[in-house]
DNA sequence: GTCTATACGTCGATAGAC
DNA sequence: GTCTATCGACGTATAGAC
């Protein structure tokens, strides 16, 4: 029920908006500040600087949650489902900004820690088989592969196909990776 | 045999390992100039703005090529073999200094570009069964996220694993879009 | 035609006055 | 806490010397 908000939000919430619209590198401080209706010098002062603010304004976490749950049975088709599914606006933007800023060496880790709390680390305990940990993180090479054509190069294709088809279809490549492998 | 370089290939070279080296970011159009051992201005007239010298310094298709040739059968894992067999450093610096500069329209449309001629465009026509496009497409996103997590992130686990068991085991990931599809 | 010298505008960040 | 003034470094442009 706040009405107002304070000086750090409005920093926060200017920042996040436009990261997500004009990325790290085009978007400047003075920008943020002029958002937020306060002094540029107010931005630092708050968040110790551009990248810190960056870290604290953009969330992976929040918006990927739940996606390995479920019954592995046909787990890889849900989880492409869940990805693409409804709300994907906010998820792509958010993993885009994250990637389109990963000259910075802490926002590659915070990516390397998103995915591994987001899929490595709930789907490893629970891969039937040998390798479960390499599998479960080249799982999390193929979200991140997806994401990467989705919505950082956008591939026209991709962003206008059928979403039950290439859930089926790229649900199945990470089905394999799911269950457990058979040697030849 | 040239033993002087000409001014634009001493640039060149300086610029495509400092970008390499330290980000596009992180590389000044002046070091890149005192690098090659001249004038900054020359930098810019030469190439037009430093996002055109990166762009004409980095190449992928150069590092990428070939890795779809060969039998159908078991594709997937020479594919998987070919990107982290010998050779591997030069073919992830180049990937790795493409998406860190990816706030970049230019460098995305590249990078979407890259994909398709090293990958969804010899693969396409060879896949047997329905939806070979987006089949192929989707093997360039399964290759975009393993390169993601190797040499962007540098996940130390898929980093330091035995490469014949990283190939077997996403290489039957790719394999099973290289297959035809089977229906339930 | 190259190259040098210099300068412009903007950036992230800091110091210190209210 | 907030603003003013300012810093050094950046990408880029241009004028003019070899």
């Amino acid at each position: 029920m706040t009405v107002t908000l304070t000086t750090r939000e409005a920093i926060a919430r200017a920042a996040g908006q436009l990261f997500e619209q004009h990325g790290y590198t085009g978007t400047s401080v003075r920008a943020v500040a002029a958002e937020a209706g306060v002094d540029p010098a107010l931005v630092i002062r708050h968040f110790g600087s551009k990248e810190k603010l960056f870290l604290d304004t953009m969330d992976l976490q929040g918006h990927f949650g739940g996606a390995t749950l479920g019954p592995l049975d046909e787990l890889g088709e849900r989880l492409v489902a869940t990805l693409i599914g409804p709300g994907r606006d906010v998820r792509f933007s958010a993993y885009r900004a994250m990637v389109r800023a990963s000259d910075s060496e802490l926002v590659r880790a915070r990516l390397l820690d998103a995915l591994e709390e987001m899929f490595v680390g709930p789907l490893t305990p629970r891969l039937p088989g040998p390798d479960a940990e390499l599998r479960a993180r080249l799982i999390g090479a193929q979200v991140a592969g997806l994401l990467d054509q989705m919505s950082l190069v956008e591939d026209p294709v991709l962003v206008s196909v059928d979403p039950a088809l290439l859930a089926r279809t790229y649900g199945a490549a990470i089905q394999a990776l799911v269950d457990p492998p058979s040697h030849a």
